[in-house]
DNA sequence: TGTACATCAGTGAACGCGCGTTCACTGATGTAC
DNA sequence: TGTACATCAGTGAACGCGCGTTCACTGATGTAC
């Protein structure tokens, strides 16, 4: 019953599924998601249309899958990051920049799949939860660097009211006592403005103004790391 | 020749022009940019499909207007903010905090307007000049904003570093010798920040964490314009 | 080891649909004398 | 003011296309005895 102890069959329509996935990736870096085709996959794979039902019960279900495996993907690179952070000693702001550089290598690895999550809503999609659940995973990993940076509390009035207002909001971070309300904020902060930067370079906003986007993301980073107890 | 000497015909013809735009605007908020449809938008205004070739060249033709029009609407949100705030008296701090609240107020009023500019690109789709004009002039406003609120130089070595770039790269900014390289960054991290927080927030990422965006807004609008003179 | 049966991958035809776009045409509106 | 002509909005038919999806079927692979 374990992973490996699969039926030949069973082998096999795993790897044409990943194949499936495969095509579709390079369809949607091509002409966009909205574009993905059920029959042009199938052609690419040299087989007819009504095939892919073998594998996936519907258009919808193909992308949610495709949606899936881009969470994954990006939980995996912030745990990896994160491990190989800690293997090298690092923590507090060298930490918190190596997730950053690993959400940034992600997503120039691939800017549709990026998009995928972040980019524009498709109308009346809901993901559902076992999504969600990655996307907790991955903030999880965040938030362990965060708290371990020891950010100081708010010194202005706005930013105390602000912390006032996530210690009354912490469903997001789980149950985890342990995370102060300076490190959601943190962790916050890095989502939103790494987000910001990244999705303008990804975008392409800022190579037609002639700016290094890897500087830009530099700079964020080190707005979010430096200083940080490490 | 003023813009007010119209033909009947030409003040007609401009009209269902206005038509067929909201009729699409209409559409992509209810489907998304991608299944924007003549024949859906024809059958709405009670003609047949053929009859908006009268108006607009080609599917694409339509597309680019509306991008047209939402940097327009982005750029006139701006300066409309811009006036009020100094006819209010202020400057600095509050001028840049009055350009972040209506670049929200616009977004909210129509998300897909917002999308349309920010969201995931379009393989393949380049902007024409003039629409980049307007991102220029919109660029300009917050400039202005910036210079007037007399940010201070970096004071790390890394932050030095990075002016030292802008210093290099300032042909986006146009020929201003007047606005120098703090403002310069004052306006990319007003830019890509707030950017960052309203996406997330227009994607809906922070209504699935039980967060309240405002305060997400407001909290990155305080880092931005805390403290500047005015 | 061989036979009988069940499972399942993949095919080809078909359904209904909506798309962008072209074309030749009708009929109303505007213009010139 | 009236007539002749030009302009132009809008129609309906048609083209070719690709889409998602269903269905009845063939043939290969695996399973049970």
């Amino acid at each position: 019953m374990t992973a490996d102890a699969k039926t030949p069959r069973e082998r096999y329509r795993q790897q044409v599924r990943e194949e499936v996935k495969q095509r579709a990736w390079e369809q949607i870096a091509g002409s966009g998601a909205s574009a993905l085709s059920l029959n042009a996959i199938a052609k690419q794979l040299g087989m007819s249309g009504p095939a892919l039902y073998r594998y996936f019960a519907n258009r919808d279900e193909l992308i949610t899958e495709l949606i899936r495996d881009a969470y994954r993907g990006l939980a995996d690179a912030f745990t990896a990051a994160a491990d190989a952070s800690a293997v090298a000693g690092e923590a507090g702001g060298p930490r918190i920049a190596a997730l950053a550089r690993a959400m940034r290598g992600w997503a120039l690895a691939d800017p549709h799949r990026y998009f995928l999550i972040y980019g524009t809503p498709v109308p009346g999609y809901h993901a559902p939860q076992d999504i969600t659940e990655i996307a907790g995973e991955m903030m999880s990993v965040l938030l362990d660097a965060c708290a371990a940076a020891g950010p100081e509390p708010a010194a202005s009035p706005e930013g105390a009211a602000f912390e006032g207002h996530l210690a009354e909001r912490r469903a997001w971070a789980g149950d985890r006592p342990d995370v102060r309300e300076p490190a959601l904020r943190l962790a916050l902060a890095f989502w939103s403005r790494l987000h910001g930067v990244l999705s303008l370079e990804l975008a392409g906003h800022f190579t037609g103004m002639g700016l290094d986007p890897a500087r830009l993301f530099e700079a964020e980073v080190h707005t979010l790391s430096a200083g940080r107890a490490g």
